[in-house]
DNA sequence: AGCCATTGTGGGAAAAAGTGGGTAATTGTG
DNA sequence: CACAATTACCCACTTTTTCCCACAATGGCT
């Protein structure tokens, strides 16, 4: 499982730095391959290790193409899906298309999620943290329901 | 499994590049024979590697007469489906027929969509991804739900 | 404190891919 | 059979991508 936060930063051929604690991992698990795609709740992008990729892709393929609902999930998932290798550097590529979905420009932010990244435009981020933070602590607005069950 | 998004562009010819990190496969797996036809459902094409295809045409014979949705996505798949070859650059060309269907004239999208490709004008995808990126924000909406399934 | 190893950052050059168009061949049509 | 339109093949040029190298920053160790 990945976790933790990491500031980062892409240079002008919108390189971007993976962490070095997760390299290691990354390149034992599937060589440095991995899938880059777009977070269509939160206009943040979505890195899976390859395999970790093709169980998502497996669920996909499935849904029907008779459905419009399944149809666009399937088209935009899968239709922005970029396959993207660890350079020497231990350094991925992001195509200009995403960058432009997430707005990431030059600083972001890294996120360890369990079986994927998440990457985020850095003040994108930190404002969406924000607004979560004063929800929650805003008691009158309701509390997610899932929240309320949990004991952390 | 193909997946990624590509822009590309058409010539005055109506030739399309199929982007490089296909070609490979495509050439191996049927000697870079393929067929395209309308996508029924979108106003896009569908783009099959030969032996693709022929997996598709056998399923669409079994389709009832009967039903009316299954005999127009059997008249237009079957009805449009067109062989077509990689030529020594890698591009196709694609009927005028098609184009006009599918209202591509010059700015492209290629999307790999699992064992085939879907190609849209380019506006009409940006268009499409704009709605269902509405519809997804807005927690309530279907597509959520088409989401859920796949805990992604 | 200074040195070494590791990581972060930037950029140049070669190679590959994308793009466009001319000409010859083929097909369809009158 | 001749003509026009479409298609296939070839060549040339531009842009993008990839690979590689160099240096700066960081942090740990002696």
């Amino acid at each position: 499982m990945f976790r933790g936060f990491s500031s980062v930063s892409l240079d002008s051929k919108g390189r971007l730095a993976i962490p070095s604690r997760y390299r290691e991992r990354l390149v034992g698990e599937a060589g440095g391959a991995l899938v880059q795609t777009l977070n269509p709740m939160d206009r943040s992008l979505w890195l899976y290790p390859l395999p970790e990729w093709e169980v998502i892709e497996e669920k996909l393929a499935e849904l029907s193409d008779f459905d419009t609902q399944s149809r666009r999930a399937k088209q935009m998932m899968r239709g922005y899906a970029t396959d993207c290798q660890l350079d020497t550097h231990g350094r991925i590529l992001i195509p200009a298309e995403l960058r432009d979905y997430a707005q990431i420009d030059k600083q972001a932010v890294i996120l360890g999620q369990g079986n994927k990244f998440e990457i985020w435009n850095r003040t994108s981020w930190e404002e969406q943290r924000e607004r979560w933070l004063e929800q929650v602590g805003d008691e009158q607005g309701a509390p997610a329901e899932a929240l309320q069950s949990l004991s952390l």
